[in-house]
RNA sequence: GGGGCCGUAGCUCAGUUGGUCAGAGCGCACGGUUCACAUCCGUGAGGUCACAGGUUCGAGCCCUGUCGGCCCCA
């Protein structure tokens, strides 16, 4: 291969998906050590993810891939440490959302409903739709170049992981934590299912505080009360009051009448009553209200449900009967204005409890439901990650974690939904339960009980998708089937996802986890934030702000996409996206693309003498500064700093090795001979081994590159960075990392020394507006550093423009020379004639501008010297300090007679 | 009401055991076709690190309070 065969950009329209394929065919993504195969140790502890299930018909948006690349990079990084590594991918029926796409598509393709297509047909068409378009968002998660095993692929509705359900189920039922009853829940009556909790959103929004008279039983006198819902005092079953309220502590015991309706319901004193809200007293409605059934509970009064479950109002609500809820809301009001009950409307700004997937108002309402008691689980939950058996990194989500845990409630896990996880529990004719993994069973179990064969029914409902996601990390692996995978892979090593699922799905899989498996389903959870835009709004398809990963990975590749959202952002924080980062993270697979092309193309000139074995300080600078770069990199996986790494190693690459390494290694390898062959197998191993670094963040542009490099490099006899050249770059391995060198330090220090020379000779230029491609002429004046000056002066001269025949390098002058400017970089001293366009005076100005400034840094230091600081600070410290003082002390005095000379 | 987070350059953000003139990308200004890259190179301007106290030899970082913004739960 020869680098003008290469594309001048990098194409990664060209790379992506014929690099993908060939990983997959290779068998890169299996897990080295299968507990399947011979050979096995079981000894070695493995490092295994579990895949966010996505919904198994969703498309690829920003939040998956974000998890994608932070996952395949932790990932890809274990399995180059030579780690066992497996990554379990798979997708969720996703029941609510589902169904709800397929009733849609049914309606606009054949105007049928889900109602009258009947359950069976129905779930045969959802299995078709599911069959038909499940495979895309596995497709759209293969671009993002995720290495996970597909030959492990799982879906939540499978039979296995049905059976996992069924399992957990009948475990948890057994042992009594689950349960059926009669309880106020979150109804959705667009959707006709109860939903959980966290399903319900809550926005301000505004509304109408509605205050009426509470008449007193045979008296004109009465309780002003308010309410935002009017139709809920046809289930008012009191009015509260609170106890030490002097306007109303007379009417509390007495009776008042229900508007309307002529009920009578007590007056109860109560100190969840507000004095400040409203009028100060409370109509009760324990049948429609969270608060209202609390309280209701305390005071033992009856519940009237007065809505069904299309929230229309029933058989309670009298007249109103058969009104939808907002109609019956405006008509009860009407009907009470012409009562005389009605006070005033006020406008209110509450929150308003909506559906999280359909969106319209949810109504608290009393329902037959199945729960699970929580509060044994979270005990459990709470404890594991108390005692860092659990870490959540950043840890400060520990305390929401504990914050919810601490307060939870009992879990709805019924939905009356049809696709989904039909409940595992049959009834006899007289309504007795039998809970099963099979009708068979539970045929068999009624058998016993009734002492004859009946007939059973199963419950219709299905349960809560998150009830299967939360059994993810092992139902995947073959539980409750103690399977080789279980056995070895479980538990998982990191679980990686979105903070905004604490609660839905990671509290509740290290609950379900520690219950059925005694054990916590990972050791570390790590959460991410939310992508947002530009002016860090949420992205959502109304605002039209939605930034789609599939045409940025179009426009502008993979690696890009990837390298953006992975240094964008700090663990648990939001990152505002926009298309000009991934912009400039494109243009950064293009510099590592044509750094690559540089050393490729060297490569093919090589000569054919043996490498020199001395270094040049810039080769040992490289090599020093390389080698902090993995150590650094290292420190900041192990404390997942996963975009602090990523923003190290870009700023290496870029600022170090591409411009500064590379530069002088093209003067190296034009001087030929051995010093050339050296020069290009450092090339090579730095490269190979940025390559490496690079690799799990972006995996594409960093491959390709990596075997036209091996391809060369192998042509020409260069060993990679660790010997002989692996097959790939995904499976070779990672970097090692050394420890400090003891003259580190003096490397680094001397090499600094030079770009200061480099950086002062060009920036005057530029100020003095000389043409680039003058070279110019120098006398440099360069005391103890006069040796080093003089061995870097052919790289010095080459960066800075200088003419190298033109310039001398001495320890000191005994003149200065006239006519020239001067720049100070600590102990040396550089004169450029620029005489035609230096003004004497300006030229004074320049320097004792200068002078002022490092004046003012040796006042700094020398107080910060003499103080506290040099007995109270660690001597390294200090002693930079010293010596930052000492060169600052010598700059100002070539300053000084710098100055004196033009005077 | 309870809990959590944030306030650093014009913009978007880094800055994790506190170490001393505060960083990046984008944007801006000036200059560049030398054979890796104009998706580039060089140079530069731009910040009282929200504010007020405190701890410390030393604070963007730790503590307290104030102001401003956001999120979650009830």
């Amino acid at each position: 291969m020869t680098a003008n065969s290469l594309p001048k950009t990098y194409d990664f329209k060209n790379t992506e998906e014929r690099v993908y394929s060939m990983w997959e065919s290779h068998g890169y993504f299996k897990p080295s050590n299968d507990p399947n195969h011979p050979g096995h140790d079981p000894n070695l502890k493995p490092f295994v993810i579990s895949i966010p299930p996505p919904n198994v018909t969703g498309e690829l948006h920003l939040g998956h891939a974000v998890f994608v690349a932070m996952e395949d990079l932790m990932i890809r990084y274990h399995r180059m440490k030579g780690i066992p590594t497996l990554w379990v991918p798979g997708s969720d029926h996703a029941g609510i959302a589902t169904q709800l796409q397929v009733e849609k598509y049914l309606l606009q393709t054949e105007e049928v409903t889900r109602e009258e297509l009947g359950r069976e047909e129905f779930l045969k068409r959802t299995w078709e739709w599911k069959q038909k378009y499940g495979s895309i968002i596995t497709q759209q998660i293969r671009r993002l170049g995720a290495s996970c095993d597909w030959d492990r692929e799982r879906f939540t509705l499978d039979e296995g992981l049905s059976e996992s359900v069924r399992d957990a189920f009948l475990h948890l039922y057994e042992k009594g934590l689950i349960y059926r009853g009669p309880r106020l829940i979150n109804w959705s009556p667009g959707l006709k299912t109860a939903v959980s909790d966290l399903e319900v959103e809550y926005a301000e929004e505004q509304a109408t505080l509605y205050h009426f008279k509470y008449m007193l039983a045979g008296s004109e006198d009465f309780i002003p009360v308010a309410t935002t819902r009017p139709e809920t005092i046809l289930g008012d079953t009191a009015v509260a009051v609170h106890p030490q309220d002097e306007r109303y502590s007379r009417f509390i015991g007495q009776s008042v009448i229900v508007p309307i309706l002529g009920r009578l319901v007590p007056v109860i004193a109560d100190e969840y009553v507000d004095r400040e809200f409203g009028t100060g007293a409370l109509k009760i409605t324990p049948g429609h209200d969270m608060n209202d059934y609390a309280i209701g509970q305390r005071h033992s009064l009856p519940i009237i449900s007065v809505l069904d479950r299309e929230a229309r109002i029933n058989e309670n609500g009298g007249k109103y009967q058969g009104m939808d809820r907002f109609g019956a809301r405006k008509k009860i009001w009407a009907d009470m204005e012409t009562q005389g009950l009605t006070i005033k409307t006020v406008p209110y700004t509450l929150k308003v409890p909506r559906s999280q997937r359909g969106g319209e108002i949810v109504e608290p309402m009393i329902s037959t439901q199945w729960f699970v008691e929580i509060k044994p689980l979270a005990e459990k939950a709470l404890a594991a990650v108390r005692s860092g058996a659990i870490r959540i990194v950043p840890d400060h989500f520990e305390k929401v974690y504990f914050n919810w845990l601490e307060n939870i409630q009992d879990w709805c896990i019924s939905r009356q939904l049809w696709w989904g996880h039909r409940i595992p529990v049959w009834y006899g004719p007289d309504g007795q339960q039998f809970c099963a993994r099979t009708e068979k069973e539970a045929a068999r179990l009624a058998k016993v009980h009734y002492g004859k064969a009946v007939e059973l029914e199963q419950d219709p409902d299905v349960l809560d998708t998150w009830f299967s996601s939360g059994l993810w990390p092992f139902s995947t692996l073959g539980w409750p089937s103690k399977t080789k995978d279980f056995e070895y892979f479980y538990p998982t090593s990191v679980l990686e996802t979105g903070y905004d699922i604490l609660f839905f799905w990671v509290a509740r899989m290290i609950m379900m986890g520690l219950e059925f498996t005694g054990q916590p389903p990972f050791h570390t959870v790590y959460l991410h934030g939310i992508i947002r835009d530009e002016q860090s709004r949420k992205m959502s398809k109304t605002l039209g702000n939605v930034i789609d990963p599939l045409i940025v990975m179009d426009e502008l590749g993979t690696d890009a996409l990837r390298f953006t959202l992975l240094v964008g952002s700090t663990p648990g924080k939001d990152m505002n996206l926009s298309v000009k980062k991934v912009e400039a993270n494109r243009n950064f697979a293009n510099k590592v693309w044509n750094a690559g092309r540089l050393v490729i193309s060297l490569l093919d000139q090589a000569p054919d003498s043996p490498p020199s074995t001395d270094l040049t300080l810039a080769d040992r600078w490289i090599q020093t500064r390389h080698a902090q770069l993995i150590r650094d990199v290292e420190r900041l996986f192990a404390s997942h700093q996963y975009g602090e790494a990523g923003r190290q190693i870009y700023e290496f690459f870029w600022s170090e090795f591409a411009d500064w390494y590379l530069e002088i290694a093209k003067l190296q390898v034009a001087a030929g001979g051995e010093r050339a062959s050296a020069t290009l197998a450092h090339l090579v191993a730095h490269l190979d081994s940025c390559l490496r670094l690079l690799h799990p963040f972006t995996p594409f542009v960093t491959e390709e590159l990596w075997q036209q490099l091996k391809e060369s490099a192998m042509a020409k006899q260069v060993p990679s960075t660790s010997g002989v050249w692996p097959e790939a770059l995904m499976i070779a391995p990672w970097p090692k990392e050394t420890p400090p060198a003891s003259d580190d330090s003096l490397v680094v220090s001397d090499f600094q020394l030079v770009m200061d020379i480099v950086r002062a000779i060009r920036n005057l230029r530029a100020e003095k507006q000389v043409k680039p491609g003058t070279k110019l002429a120098a006398v440099i004046a360069a005391g103890p550093n006069a040796e080093l000056v003089n061995q870097q002066l052919a790289a010095i001269a080459a960066l800075a423009q200088l003419d190298p025949d033109r310039t001398t390098v001495s320890v000191s002058l005994p003149e200065k020379p006239a006519g020239n400017a001067t720049l100070v970089v600590g102990s040396v001293e550089i004169h450029l004639p620029l005489a035609e366009m230096v003004d004497p005076e300006e030229e004074r100005a320049r320097l004792e501008k200068e002078l002022v400034e490092v004046e003012a840094q040796i006042t700094r230091l020398q107080s910060l010297l003499s103080g506290d600081f040099a007995n109270k600070a660690p001597t390294d410290v200090v002693s930079r300090e010293r010596a930052r003082l000492d060169s600052f002390v010598q700059t100002a005095e070539r300053l000084k007679s710098q100055i004196d000379t033009l005077k």
